[in-house]
DNA sequence: CGAATTTCAGTTGTGCACAACCGATCTCGC
DNA sequence: GCGAGATCGGTTGTGCACAACTGAAATTCG
């Protein structure tokens, strides 16, 4: 029923939002965005990362992660620095700030948790795995169209 | 399990993700983007509609509709008019073109069907109902911090 | 009636996401 | 060495998402 699969897109885009606003209204007080915590938890974790490694991580490219680790680094959370042994490379780590953050930040997991209403442990995984098993479907699926390729006579190319 | 929790989060906004892909894949040649194609799909089903009742099915507000609608107007997609009965409402209703793309795009449901692989129907009914769920709870819980609050002292208020 | 309140769409400003591209740097094969 | 290709981080430009706000219009109520 192709109906109900996009039906299953749309939740998960508003489900998406809504945990993003909880985030939002957990980390207003340190004036933090979710994709900042999440490069925090990452450097918590992981220790210092190269930028293409917090890329792998959050799966995000370098055109969105410059930006936001510019932000950051001006906020003295984390700091940027070209690695010496390669110099295309640079390396993230954690400031005092940043590492100080862990312990203030420290309840926000527990305060998901609760916001969420998952049954059980079991119940958790569970949807984990059926979540990550559509990620993994539709990065294998991407329909490979041509980069931007020019398509004329499709819709919007007159007038 | 709290980090497990915020891992079902993060696999949510991994798959919302991933399914915006496959959808920006798709969309390409129309040059549409994910939320314009479900203001499309809103109209189809529901017919006209004002700002508001968009809105209310995609859970966005005026900040995101407004331009989004206008970008859409401007591409001849959708037409707005204020409502003669009410000169606040602004009525959205399809345009020759926009109603055209219904038969155009008619093949997107089933390819991202395709994309997803979800077992059957009852699969994926199973996890809109969880999703829609998360979803729920998580707009429940909101931890309502005043609009702003200044929160002196927390980080980033120095130098 | 008429003032206070509410509703509605729009605007402003900030921060992701992402495609496309760039320059610097490293690697590999010769 | 050295030149072709790959890798890395950054920039540019577009389009959401959202808080906060505005102004016009409708509604409520004294």
């Amino acid at each position: 029923m192709a109906v109900t699969d996009e039906m299953v897109c749309f939740a998960l885009y508003a489900a998406h939002r809504a945990t993003s606003q909880t985030y939002r209204a957990l980390l207003a007080p340190w004036d933090l965005t979710y994709p900042q915590y999440l490069v925090l938890a990452t450097l918590w974790n992981e220790g210092p990362q190269s930028v293409r490694e917090v890329g792998e991580v959050m799966q995000l490219d370098s055109g969105t992660l410059s930006p936001l680790l510019r932000r950051m680094e001006e906020r003295d959370l984390v700091r940027r620095e070209r690695s010496a042994a390669d110099a295309r490379v640079v390396d993230v780590h954690l400031t005092d700030r940043g590492l100080a953050l862990r312990t203030d930040l420290c309840h926000i997991p527990a305060a998901i948790a609760t916001g969420m209403g998952l049954a059980d442990a079991a119940d958790a995984e569970g949807l984990l795995r059926r979540l990550r098993g559509i990620e993994a479907s539709m990065h294998a699926a991407v329909p490979q169209a041509a980069p931007h390729e020019p398509v004329a006579g499709a819709a919007g190319d007159d007038r």
